[in-house]
DNA sequence: GTGAAAGCGCTAACAC
DNA sequence: GTGTTAGCGCTTTCAC
């Protein structure tokens, strides 16, 4: 079925055909209904690829991201999904397993070029990767913590005022002996991040020195982002640093997993150690106790990316890489000692 | 950047580069050098959409499932990202939400129109609904349970295999008031399916009547697929058969929260009550105490079902339907007495 | 508001 | 083994 053909059936040009089809163009109220019979009749579909060819538009949009296993992944595909949808866009998925040379490459990776635009949750890349990659050459929006002021598109919440909402509370709440449980790498560590300086600062404000917990910086770096990584973690954290009273956790996963080896030593959350994820995963609500974290505006960064792409290939916006904050809640629950 | 500039720079035909792009045939060494160098230095890629016009392929598949937040569909859906990428071939997602009218009209979707073939996770079909279907157009392959000898291809494991292998592990380790907890549905129940046939025959192999349980047919018809439906039945369970010493739950994260359930109960798995789920996602082997399931072979389904669809699109398959049997595995661990 | 026609970039049939 | 060429089905000037 072309549109020739139903521009034969319907006694128009094809052109005509065409202009009912894309509802671009108006066209005359009868020969409207009689082309849209003739689609009927014939089961005419627009072919993707002809349209693609000629448009220059994929209707399209890639997702690229460590792993639907990771829960914060799985949830913010979701929304990526959700969003693409409203739009009338497919989405290619891609995983990276968060390994680094994938993520130096994966922009290029013809499985991935026939769409509008790319977002990009990267956890591997830093600056110097961002700088250092070729320009993708169409719209990649990069969702989350990296490289947030780089070359690319990003969109994320402000990772400083985030750190400093969770140092702050424990500071509000008589928490002196903060320990951070964090997944990052060798290559991009915590302490170089904002939201590890708006954590400390955040604890400043009530006067808790970050240093003060003992054992040198009180950070520990947790081999990946897993529940079972979270609570591996736990017995090094009380042993290292046993006056712990709160935890900072990196990500929901971790925290999670902290969670379950606190309870394992036999402290109690929150009234022997407070505990902070980060992410708001949908389990954060239901473990027990329920987990405060930061909801990092998942959804929303979502339609933000998603509309960015669009806008790019639409040419709405100039070259300048958009950075956008999406906002972040902090989300207190029992494990720091609020009500729900 | 189009195959004719190059041809100008290599002082070659358009033909020539093609040939050396796509290695279809054979160019001479010289040559094909001359193009490659000057493919590198115009940084030349092919147009997709151009030759997805040209030769009727998307070199993409559409992966149709429930909810990526379904432990299984996860793991699925790990796999066949993986099957996909062997091939080259992309991966575009879309979600039913097990939803019944998502399901009957998601082959028409325009966001899967451009591929090659669609793996489909149906949950919701029936065999009439499938036989009400309009042709797809394409290769589609049915994964898992639903309408395995329907008209359209499949991947599964023989479903009356898997459920008498359960009934017989009960029969053989003494059980003889089993319960099943399962998450079907009023139009598609539990008790027609090959999968329930082969659980009470395997029982009354042993001698075991799974109406003795006593109670009328000892099924829980679950809510959903989800840990907390899985320990929300437990109490009822308990409740209308109080003599239960072992539970089928016709998928793992359903057994996953009935284990949290019995313990909530005080009831000791595999002491008091037996347990067995299906499917064999990561998580069933780092439970407590580990669960013995029904592995599904998921990756060999998820390679064959690609596998197929490529085999239909390049047309060196028959019209009529495929079924594929790709085997399970009954895994037996802790919740059934097992060692590890 | 509608028709005629060009051509997006590529593959493949046809020549040699 | 390579050149020439005809479209794949569509969008989009350019006319009227």
């Amino acid at each position: 079925m072309t549109l020739r053909q139903v521009a034969e059936r319907a006694g128009v040009s094809i052109r005509t055909v065409s202009n009912v089809v894309t509802g671009a163009v108006p066209v005359r109220d009868a020969t409207r209904i009689r082309v849209e019979q003739a689609v009927e009749e014939l089961g005419y579909r627009p072919n993707v690829a002809a349209r693609r060819l000629r448009s220059g538009r994929a209707q399209a949009i890639g997702l690229v991201l460590p792993d639907v296993t990771v829960p914060y992944f799985r949830e913010f595909a979701d929304d990526v999904f959700a969003a693409a949808r409203a739009h009338g866009l497919a989405v290619v998925v891609e995983q990276t397993r968060g390994d680094l040379d994938r993520e130096r490459s994966v922009l290029a990776d013809p499985r991935l070029r026939h769409v509008d635009g790319i977002v990009f949750a990267s956890v591997a890349l830093d600056r110097d990767d961002l700088a250092a990659m070729p320009p993708p050459g169409r719209p990649v929006v990069l969702a989350g913590a990296s490289a947030f002021d780089g070359p690319l598109d990003a969109v994320a919440p402000d990772q400083y005022a985030a750190g400093h909402a969770v140092g702050d509370l424990f500071g509000r709440t008589g928490r002196s002996r903060p320990v951070i449980v964090s997944a990052d790498s060798q290559r991009s560590p915590l302490q170089a991040s904002a939201r590890y300086q708006g954590f400390i600062d955040g604890l400043a404000d009530h006067g808790v020195d970050f240093g003060d917990t003992g054992g040198g910086q009180a950070v520990l770096r947790s081999a990946a982002v897993t529940l079972e990584a979270g609570r591996a973690a736990v017995p090094t954290v009380l042993d290292r640093w046993p006056g712990v009273d709160a935890i900072f956790a990196n990500a929901d996963a971790l925290a999670l997993g902290v969670l379950r080896g606190l309870h394992d030593a036999g402290r109690r959350v929150p009234e022997h150690v407070a505990l902070v994820g980060f992410g708001n995963v949908e389990y954060a609500a239901h473990s027990h106790p329920t987990l405060t974290t930061v909801d990092t505006s998942r959804a929303a960064a979502a339609q933000a990316a998603v509309k960015l792409i669009l806008q790019r290939r639409d040419a709405a916006l100039p070259a300048a890489p958009q950075h956008l904050d999406i906002g972040f809640t902090l989300v207190e629950r029992e494990s720091t000692g609020a009500g729900g």
